[in-house]
DNA sequence: CTGTTAGCGCGTTCAG
DNA sequence: CTGAACGCGCTAACAG
């Protein structure tokens, strides 16, 4: 491994020259810099990152947290996406990323985990997916050590801004759209809510409040808690008497699906996610998918702003979701 | 952020004394230790792994590489179990890990991938279940400047080592268990497969040729490519004449099930992974996934090993797989 | 435009 | 058992 006062000797110039035409500054002649590049090139030399981050004591380096759940291959969809996205374009702006996993958290307080970001010289951190009104992250966010980017969880102070799409609108839509594709009467729904904890819960479910209102529809909430197997319990509990069922989640809505199947009846279904089934759902999976994606790339573009001393703020994605009618695909 | 040196100042010692009670050196004095410890604890000093790294000239980065494959959220699924058994038994034996997707590499050759990993101080890899086969990765590896540890992809040299269970006997036996539990006579097996340039593949087929003598059965093999919609497509033109289906993922044996399903006939059929089924398979699951996570968590271990200049090996996992008859689960 | 110098935070001799 | 001193590879003033 050529350092950098090799390749200085080697073309005869000094190290800060070097380091200049490496990070691109200007005042130096074309001729120096032909020289360096040459010298670079002939001892395949390549500029240690670890000693550039001590130096400037600019580290570069951003956490992404992601959270596990046990039983639902759709969340490691998201996650996977979500993770795709930071990573690509943290490299594209200069930034490394660490991953790592809520659950490595849960036994330590506030301070055991900042000492370990601090350690790691992490300075940003993205929150995926999940509430930061848990404890050990609530009290990280709150404490303002690391600049936050949170995605899907309204958290705003000043070192911590949040992305998220407009969940009331798009619940609001794609509820609409259920109802628009089946001509029938509708005039019982049953909503079946995620966590209720969850901010988005709470925004995706005024969202059909305001839905059943203008529709003149009867409505009936009930907490399904993001999980499948409860939407499938109040499913066969509840869909005889419902005409139409709307679910905060995909993985939900398969539950609801599965039990209307298990009754042999049919009733309009809808999710929200827009997770794929399998893979069956072909090209416009994609389109979804990029959805994710795109939230954890803004994440990126925002936690960057942050770093570089901007203000926190609010973004709100408003990115036409695609949609799983999932009449159409579970047979 | 506190410094070793106003540690050293707080605790009226030298900073290599810090250093070493850190470190938990020999040669510092009860006494001492104590004096040290508690203007840790009073600074609330963390040690900065970076100046550490440098200094040490051990950085104690390992990469993981994943491969994204679009279509299948079953592969993130696995994927997610990858990385965070990685993830989880890294920081156990204190390696940070760095993610990344194989996808990034793709348009670049060898030597760019060679300098990006050592511009960041890497200085092992984990591949996982992708074959080693390919172009810039199977370069990569040959030319052994990291040490690496491939999962599922049998790749062995000096500074290779690989973790797989053992395929034949897999495959052979998740065939063998799904014909016994539907006593049917089964003459003709149709076995699809998973991509052909795979050399989980190439074992797997051994086994079912093997299988298929062993019990006297007519065997068809067909090319699925780990896709679902072929063996979708295949079971549709060759299920009817078939009385037994094997597909060398979970994955195609989804498609093959939908296809019977489509056809309204019933086959025994069985695939591979273990994977879950959108949740419904409940307690099995997890005690299937810990198979990759395992097989991650084997990897680790190897890699530390290697990285402490140990020879390589072949670590194959003689786990038993719990496998799931879709025919119980889909309806 | 180029070279000298002083650290970044830490590990590691090697005298005391 | 302790501490001063040097260096890891690089950046960032500051001189020249």
């Amino acid at each position: 491994m050529a350092s950098i006062k090799e390749v200085a000797k080697h073309a005869g110039v000094a190290i800060s020259t070097v380091s200049k035409v490496l990070n691109n500054y200007p005042n130096v002649s074309e001729e120096t810099k032909e020289k360096v590049k040459a010298a670079i090139e002939e001892l395949g030399y390549v500029p240690n990152a670890v000693a550039a981050a001590l130096s400037s004591k600019k580290s570069g380096r951003i956490a992404i947290i992601l959270r596990l759940y046990n039983g639902t291959s759709a969340i490691d969809e998201v996650n996977m996406q979500y993770l795709y996205g930071t990573i690509n374009s943290a490299r594209d702006v200069g930034l490394d990323v660490v991953t790592l996993f809520y659950s490595m958290f849960e036994d330590n307080n506030v301070e055991e985990i900042t000492n370990y970001l601090l350690s790691q010289s992490i300075s940003g951190i993205i929150f995926c997916g999940m509430g930061v009104t848990e404890e050990p992250a609530r009290s990280l966010v709150n404490s303002q050590r690391f600049k936050v980017v949170s995605i899907d969880s309204p958290v705003l102070n000043e070192s911590t801004s949040y992305v998220t799409i407009d969940q009331f609108k798009a619940q609001y839509e794609v509820a609409k759209k259920t109802k628009e594709m089946d001509p029938g009467p509708h005039k019982k729904l049953l909503y079946i809510t995620g966590t209720m904890v969850s901010p988005v819960t709470l925004e995706r479910l005024e969202a059909i409040k305001q839905f059943a209102k203008d529709y003149d529809m009867e409505l009936t909430i009930k907490d399904g808690d993001f999980d499948e197997k409860k939407a499938r319990e109040i499913t066969l509990a509840e869909g005889e008497v419902h005409d139409m069922i709307v679910c905060a989640s995909d993985l939900m809505a398969i539950g609801a699906m599965r039990a209307l199947m298990d009754m042999d009846i049919f009733r309009p279904v809808c999710g929200f996610d827009g997770i794929t089934l399998m893979g069956y759902v072909g090209q416009q999976m994609n389109t979804v998918k990029q959805d994710f994606r795109l939230a954890a790339e803004t994440a990126v573009g925002e936690l960057k702003r942050l770093l570089d001393g901007e203000e926190s703020r609010a973004v709100i994605l408003d990115h036409e979701l695609v949609r799983l009618e999932y009449s159409d695909i579970i047979k």
